[in-house]
DNA sequence: TAAATCTTGACAAATTTAGTCGGGATTATA
DNA sequence: TATAATCCCGACTAAATTTGTCAAGATTTA
């Protein structure tokens, strides 16, 4: 299980990216740099796979940058941090349970559950509530995958 | 935030001395090493840790060995990651909240309370819930600490 | 005394993370 | 059309962390 600054960065330029914007403008990623004190070339790799995950959409040129594809209530926290450092696994094995010799290890249902804990937390947290700092709203495209309890 | 093997072959070397563990005999760390195909010298370095924070006592010379310190129930899952890897914390700033320029990043509460989530659920799992793999049962040490909703 | 264990500190290899770099493609504007 | 600002891409490097190894010592049972 790994959260690292890549993810963090692309979530904390994402708030940015989502508070400054207006309308259907287009934000550079040097503003976003320098507002959130960044490496600009950092950013410019992680907003590769923000883009491939049709999380933003770019434009070129002057005038040109990033903006949300979808409006913040729409955008996860779960699927931006899996966009840039794959899915944030917390088993051995990747879920195939073969752990420990072929077999699932002692501990395989344990990570397995904790998994779903911090799925169930992040998929459920839009950049707009993170925004808003309220409790989670429920993402409709998401629904089924909630485990309560 | 971090989880790496550390953390896990800690947790699976405790969940193995603790079903081989009858009365109050220790095992050898060549045992739970072949048992559970784990590096000896490795799991030396994770037990210097373990006995420090007081989740395993040691006895040396031939019939010596490690056991828990308390009873499988006592003892949570959280504590003994912790041990092994230092506190599993998702803030940048390690929850100073001076993660930008010296005043709270956009996306601290995020990462505030996803630690929560992870802590609470670590901390209400006890090896012994995961022996009988069972939903956490109230750890009467902890029990202040609980968040619910 | 011998053998099995824990104990300790330092070291080394492998992997991952974090970030750089150089060049290219596109586009608004003058 | 020229320029400058942006995104786009692949490869590379440096730093940090993780994952161990190793050698020597201390303790204890038989």
């Amino acid at each position: 299980m790994r959260l690292t600054t890549k993810g963090k960065y692309a979530v904390t330029a994402l708030l940015d990216l989502s508070l400054h914007q207006s309308g259907k403008e287009f934000t550079s990623l040097s503003k976003i740099a320098t507002r959130q004190d960044m490496p600009i070339s950092y950013l410019e790799q992680l907003f590769r796979n923000l883009r491939k995950a049709g999380i933003v959409e770019a434009a070129r040129g002057p005038t040109g940058g990033y903006r949300l594809s979808r409006h913040s209530s729409e955008i996860n926290v779960s699927e931006v941090v899996a966009s840039v450092e794959g899915a944030m696994d917390a088993t051995q094995c990747g879920g195939t349970a073969d752990c420990h010799a072929g077999t699932r290890c002692l501990a395989h249902d344990l990570w397995s559950e904790l998994n779903s804990q911090v799925d169930n937390f992040l998929i459920n947290k839009s950049l707009e509530d993170v925004i808003a700092n309220k409790r989670p709203s429920l993402d409709r495209k998401f629904k089924d995958l909630i485990v309560t309890g």
